[in-house]
RNA sequence: GCGCCUGUAGCUCAGCAGGAUAGAGCAUCGGACUUCUAAUCCGAGGGUCGGGGGUUCGACUCCCUCCAGGCGCGCCA
């Protein structure tokens, strides 16, 4: 519809040149725009004061102008009126809204797809949490944000993946294992020195306890160094298998789970920075091996290769980015906490240094989770002992509030989770008036069919009868669905489908109050019918999208 | 010191490819169930959009500056 406007206002634009009432060389191009308030019409330009300021004459003449030259063959529009200080105001035709309610019902659950991803290949790489620990509370944001972004982009026709990266080697991984061999021997009444900036959290303790209650105290035999090996990898699997289960009950399936190891194994880092040093960006000092970052806008040259002779982190980051451009990506999407902002600079220059445009990466910078518990913070550092898990979270408030509340604030700011509020308000929580306005036209469609009402589709309905004002807001809303899911993909910004979804919730309340749509009037029964099960419709894939459930009853 | 993010109603936040009278929820106060679920609806009060400059016909939105808070500036990951 936005384009058909346009192209009308173009052409009359065109024609008021030819008769000469405005005088200027190239048309510049139309912004349309939904006005805040409805009185101000469906769509409105600005166009006229743009062109004023061009022709030097008064935007009101411009816009008188513009109208005396559209030409509304399809009869789009019911009113055009010239407001403020020269807005152009289109009002559309119900026969338009009507024609939104015959669409939704031919698309179904593909209403709101579209094709601005023209098939671009897409991953989003999120969460990527170390597999030291359980899952908390910030990888919970991530999980939801990320899983929805893929959601939205492969409605939007993107070919989406979604990948998590294991950073399951180095000096983390290393300490880890340490820890819960530490923790063994205590248990076991041998005293031995816990490794400094070890981790102290009770799930550690329980890890070793396991082992012990399992196989007993024949670790005791091996040396340090053996009993390490031994508990990583045990400590390892079941923190990653805890991973993949929490995630799961997130809603959150990964396509990929990429192992840092494969990339050390494989000799891939070793290759990455061998190609590097060919393009004449590596190079010796110190008795470690650089990368000349500084060529592609970074503050300084990074390390990739220590002293020591280990390649750093980022040696093995370039690799993985390199693996996944091969992969025949055409965008990469990265979910990073604010921690790790600092890093963006260098790793775009990593990029362009390997030879590709520095925007086939995508870095969504979230900020941080802060954690209280009745208005007090919670430190949420993995060593710490007192933690909340992002599993305790979804035991007690649900997947559908959890992802419902990660999802309505922009990744931009930071988010103050209060436990105690989650738990007690979460009857009150927003997912709760979007889920009931779903169960509540379920249980209209229950009432018809108890009665015998024969519904029949928007095609034969009489949707004309529908002219209440709030039946009329509530179609409005439902159209602007596909405008929102295309932003929101375009924009990477998820968070703006929870305020649609409750949006237009509230509208489906309002026209619940003062429609009802069973009544004696059969004609206006089936419309309203027709009204209320597209309702339902675009409710469901809202949802869908951010990971939500629509349940028939509440 | 430098960089990124944030500052909007009592509280939590939307709005920020510049647009008309700055919105919502919670909280407070007052109304609406013999009728498809009251987990709902209707109404009221509540604001120097952190301060100050600038660009513009027009600024919460863009630019500069200052203030306050968060995060980051490793041969850690």
């Amino acid at each position: 519809m936005k384009e058909k406007l346009s192209d009308l206002i173009f052409r009359a634009i065109e024609r008021a040149k030819k008769s000469g009432e405005i005088e200027i060389e190239e048309t510049p191009e139309i912004v349309l725009e939904r006005p805040k308030e409805k009185i101000h019409g469906d769509w409105a330009t600005n166009i006229a004061m743009v062109l004023a300021s061009q022709v030097k004459t008064s935007p009101l003449k411009v816009a008188k102008s513009i109208i005396d030259h559209l030409d509304d063959k399809q009869h789009y529009l019911a009113r055009v009126e010239i407001a403020g200080p020269g807005f152009i105001n289109f009002y559309l035709s119900n026969a338009w809204l009507y024609d939104v309610l015959r669409e939704i019902e031919r698309k179904g659950e593909n209403f709101g797809t579209c094709n601005v991803g023209q098939g671009i290949r897409v991953q989003v790489e999120f969460v990527s949490a170390n597999p030291v620990g359980p899952m908390h509370i910030g990888h919970g944001r991530w999980a939801a944000v990320g899983d929805s972004l893929a959601n939205l982009l492969t409605a939007a026709g993107y070919d989406a993946q979604r990948e998590f990266y294991i950073n399951d080697y180095g000096t983390q991984m290393s300490i880890f294992g340490k820890s819960v061999a530490a923790r063994y021997c205590e248990l076991l009444g041998r005293e031995i020195s816990f490794p400094e900036g070890g981790y102290e959290g009770e799930y550690v303790r329980d890890i070793a306890r396991e082992v012990m209650e399992e196989e007993g105290g024949k670790y005791l035999e091996l040396s340090e160094d053996e009993r390490e090996e031994v508990f990583l990898e045990r400590a390892y699997s079941q923190v990653l298998e805890h991973t993949e289960r929490v995630l799961s009950e997130m809603g959150a399936e990964f396509d990929v789970w990429f192992s840092e190891r494969t990339l050390h194994k494989s000799g891939a880092i070793r290759a990455t920075i061998d190609e590097l040093r060919e393009k004449g960006y590596v190079y010796d000092k110190d008795g470690a091996v650089w990368l000349r970052t500084t060529t592609f806008g970074d503050d300084k040259d990074r390390v990739l290769i220590r002293e020591n002779g280990e390649p750093t982190y980022f040696a093995a980051d370039i690799a993985y980015h390199k693996n996944k451009l091969e992969r025949g990506f055409d965008r990469l999407i990265n979910i990073w906490g604010a921690d790790h902002h600092g890093y963006v600079g260098r790793m775009k220059a990593a990029i362009q240094a390997l030879g590709y445009p520095s925007e086939v990466l995508e870095v969504i910078i979230g900020q941080l989770v802060n954690l209280l518990r009745g208005g007090e913070p919670v430190r949420m550092s993995k060593r710490t002992g007192e933690m909340v898990t992002l599993e305790e979270l979804l035991q007690e408030v649900g997947r559908d509030a959890t992802r419902f509340f990660f999802l309505m604030r922009g990744t931009d700011s930071p988010l103050d989770f209060d436990i105690e509020l989650a738990k007690s308000q979460s009857s009150e929580n927003p997912v709760y008036y979007v889920q009931y306005a779903h169960a509540r036209i379920c249980s209209i469609m229950k009432f018809a069919e108890d009665r015998g009402f024969s519904p029949v589709s928007a095609e034969d309905a009489l949707l004309e009868l529908l002219a209440e004002e709030s039946e009329l807001d509530l179609i409005r809303k439902l159209a602007e669905f596909e405008e929102i899911v295309e932003r929101a993909a375009l924009s990477r910004i998820p968070h703006i489908l929870t305020k649609y979804a409750q949006d237009l919730a509230a509208l489906f309340h309002v026209f619940y109050t003062q429609c009802r749509v069973i009544s004696e009037d059969l004609e206006l029964s089936r419309a309203r019918f027709v009204l209320a099960r597209c309702s339902r419709q675009v409710l469901r894939n809202a949802l869908a999208l951010i990971g939500v459930s629509a349940p028939g009853s509440m």
